[in-house]
DNA sequence: TTAAAGTTTCAATAATATGTGAAAGTTTTT
DNA sequence: AAAAACTTTCACATATTATTGAAACTTTAA
């Protein structure tokens, strides 16, 4: 296999990944080509290698700004501006964890708190609604807990974990 | 507020949370009905419910049989089949684990293992990729790690983790 | 064996999500 | 201050994914 070729099957799976996981495809090609580059890129070296238009560059960069996994980096002399990726990996799961956390996980847990407090009703249904909404209510904040730690430390905390638990 | 109101807002947020982490809507309403009904409902009173479509109906409860997460159900003297729900949350996310695993992060492993055999080529563009591949296949198979336990576990792994860190 | 009761499939359609490109906006240089 | 270099926005186009509904299929009961 070619380089190209193994960086062009690279972005393409990783692109894939990010849609089944809900992060848009090109968003996520975006910030695995910024990974794997040497140096920061242009916003037109992103358009190329990708082949996709301005407008959508502009928008998905601005995605990964927001996420706070992509950075804007001005050269001096050069009025362009470029763009690179946080490079650790483990920080970058740290901050997608919380964001994801934030919008949605948190809105969640609000509604599966919100959605028990309905008018007196002892019917069996209404008994197993209450019943189940809390067990969701509990799972949901169990993980999201899990994604806390992962938020809160600075060092490793899931081969931390495993360590732990191996033992 | 209403019971039915509740239910009603139950349904659309665990189906718009289902498709937030790529599992598609209708598929996480019907499950999300089938988890709080006290007893299993019939395909026609599932499409009810929900306003949905027999062959939707029938694709998505395939899906979830599938997933192992649904079951088949049939009463006595009656032709018709019933569809009920795995009742344990954590049981459910174990199933769901081994499956997306299974589906999409044994794929890209084996991806990013192939993609660092290319060709001879020791450009610092060529060096940074083969590092940053080997970073996330280490991130990676170490996430699946963890799905893995929550897999093997019959007690719940989430609780007892966390208690190990809390300790 | 055939009608009735039910389920599945799949081509057509609808809904949603993504992407484009040109115009508007911004900043810098001359 | 106005032209050049660049970025952002957004109405529209395209692509992707989900849904429908009717026909085909399967199973059971009479």
């Amino acid at each position: 296999m070619e380089f190209k070729e193994a960086k062009e099957q690279f972005l393409q799976t990783w692109g894939a990944l990010g849609s089944q996981w809900g992060i848009n495809k090109t968003m996520a090609q975006i910030h695995a080509l910024l990974m794997i580059s040497p140096d920061s890129l242009s916003m037109e070296e992103i358009m190329e290698e990708l082949q996709i238009s301005r407008g959508n560059a502009s928008m998905n960069l601005r995605g990964l700004i927001d996420w706070g996994i992509v950075y804007k980096e001005y050269k001096p002399g050069e009025r362009r501006e470029y763009f690179k990726a946080d490079q650790d990996v483990d920080s970058l799961a740290r901050k997608i964890a919380i964001e994801r956390s934030k919008r949605e996980i948190q809105p969640t847990l609000r509604v599966l708190e919100d959605v028990r407090n309905f008018d007196e009703n002892d019917s069996s249904e209404a008994q197993k609604f209450k019943q189940k909404t809390q067990e969701l209510y509990d799972f949901v904040s169990r993980a999201d807990t899990m994604l806390e730690k992962i938020t809160n430390q600075k060092e490793n905390w899931v081969t931390k974990t495993i360590m732990k638990l191996m033992t």
